[in-house]
DNA sequence: GTGAAAGCGCTAACAC
DNA sequence: GTGTTAGCGCTTTCAC
């Protein structure tokens, strides 16, 4: 074979993934590839002759839109991403749960980060977050290093900070005030009766601000200041255990228990029973978070209730609302929170 | 003003996300765009003045690559998709948990989807996350249906099965046997000299085979028929209450019980206590899933152990070495699980 | 080691 | 209602 001399510039070959694009489906349905697009994305846009051929050209092809290049050229990602410490942190799963379910129903899809307590990797999961451009970023809790609120801001995203509150939000904000839950159990405790009180707390920040809160006003109510033990996260009913055993130790007549989660509160309700200290009779406890088998124990638990839910719900409706340029009038919600009193106090 | 007669054409504006790009990083740099992005990727390609220059210029703009537009242009998103029926059944956190460790560790990004126990939005679902491109996707479960698996396997995105076994995965897997845990906690309760044994089951499909095969062994060994109580999903502690209270009526003196998860075997042990029936004494009670709960309770529950996080591993590792081109040999592991045998039985 | 050109697959902007 | 054109921001391919 001879090989004409002149050759034509080899063509590039730079075949994608092999899909079948929109391009594929608009030339089968003898439409341009814009119409085809519109057919999917705003179908009372075209007409019904268009609608019924670019549908069975998707039905014949088995065509998915790839989002990715949607995104690029829209600059809307349908994607949110989510940040939680840890996900086996089980109060924060109503949260996430309900999130995903209410941002699933108007159509973007959550992307998952855990940060870890310590906040290490914060910055790269960050960066990996921000590369992605989602259309929303919910995060567990304030962000308090400068670097990532500066990075946060500077991005553009619409920010949700849950489970917490402050003046001064990135952007916007769902959740509550853990200084009020800490006064909130131990004015409850004390108008219970009950004065020699204790905390066992993870030793997350959170959890401490509602520990040194608990602790200021037993104080404020004349009591003696109460022993406080903190466990590493995530908490457990076994550090639960391990917390009510030191909590005895140091302080034998103690009389009621805050615990920073209703897990621990478990551990320390099984503690004292191991010991013959019944409860309530000879000493309440409250749990925190408001989780489903905290009602179904024996004896049932009492705890702050968080509607972790409609936390979710919430984020959701903040994320989608602005990605959809809905004006968002009310930037920072208080949820609340109620203290539950059942058998254990 | 006088405007000149004769107008250039407007241009078109069409401002992206209005972020810093690689092309502005490369023009800050002074260097070609390509140069950047090579000295962000693979730094030992470039000169050390190059690296430099570029560094300084993504510090200053405070730079974050666009991952959408990558993932368009290399065909690779480096994000994985993650399908649990709920977020709420803890049973499956240690998995995902360690499986978005692992995948941060190398470099991916989990997105997270709920299908419900009930798999009616499985469709939609499917289509969000292959629509993304996803380098792989993790799912909890086999696929059962055959549109489903037609989907998949047509995309050619690496799938990772897991919490199951087949012989006939859609590519990878990692699992263990519903039917030998039935079947293995059976002949424990009879070895344990229990012959009159029942069963607590959330009604998801996993937890039937767990039943079924449970039933059948115990048949096996000569014993009577065990009742069988099934609960809705997701199971917790008050259905495990409930549960034990129709198992006491329909078989009052059953003497073992199998509950499909530990939060009904928790459940299950509070109803007996507070009815005085002694557990273990008069009542042999094990869990499954094998949740760090288990052992602190009182009396410390029997289980059978699910290790999880290691499910979680082996996936990531699936996919990343897919994605990265090693070769997978072995396809389908069974990761096992173990009888633990505590107080409660 | 560095760069120019050509897309990845889609949609915004503008015409008709 | 439909089509044309020109990107979105990056990486591949090929050339030097």
């Amino acid at each position: 074979m001879s090989a004409s001399p002149i050759q034509p510039p080899a063509r590039r070959t730079r075949r994608g993934s092999g899909a079948i694009t929109l391009h594929d489906v608009a030339k089968l349905a003898g439409v341009a590839p814009i119409t085809a697009s519109r057919a999917l994305r705003s179908p009372h846009q075209v007409s019904a002759e268009v609608l019924r051929k670019v549908g069975e050209a998707v039905a014949r092809t088995g065509y998915v839109p790839n989002l990715l290049a949607g995104g690029l050229a829209s600059t809307r990602s349908r994607l949110v991403a989510a940040v939680v410490p840890t996900i086996s942190a089980p109060v924060f799963l109503d949260s996430v749960q309900s999130l995903t379910e209410a941002l699933a129903d108007r159509g973007y899809q959550l992307m998952l980060g855990q940060s870890g307590y310590t906040g290490g990797r914060e910055d790269a999961l960050l960066e990996a977050i921000i590369g992605r451009r989602p259309d929303g970023i919910v995060l567990t809790g304030v962000m308090h290093s400068s670097e990532g609120r500066r990075r946060l801001l500077a991005c553009g995203i619409p920010v949700v900070e849950t489970w917490d509150l402050t003046p001064t939000p990135i952007d916007m904000l769902v959740g509550f005030s853990h200084e009020e839950v800490g006064r909130a159990v131990a004015s409850y405790l004390h108008a219970k009766g009950r004065r020699r009180l204790a905390m066992a707390s993870g030793d997350d920040p959170r959890a401490r601000r509602r520990a040194a809160a608990f602790v200021a006003r037993a104080l404020e109510l004349g009591q003696s200041k109460p022993t406080t033990v903190f466990v590493p996260t995530p908490t457990s009913p076994q550090r639960g255990r391990e917390a009510m055993a030191e909590l005895l130790r140091r302080q034998p007549g103690l009389d009621g228990v805050f615990c920073s989660s209703d897990w621990l509160a478990l551990g320390v309700v099984t503690e004292a029973q191991a010991r013959g200290i019944g409860v309530p009779s000879r000493l309440a406890v409250l749990g925190f978070g408001g989780l489903e088998f905290a009602s179904a124990l024996e004896p049932a638990l009492s705890t702050v209730q968080i509607n972790g839910a409609a936390i979710g719900r919430r984020a959701a409706q903040f994320i989608a609302d602005r990605a959809e340029g809905i004006e968002v009038e009310q930037r920072i919600v208080d949820i609340g929170f109620a203290v539950v009193e059942r058998q254990s106090s």
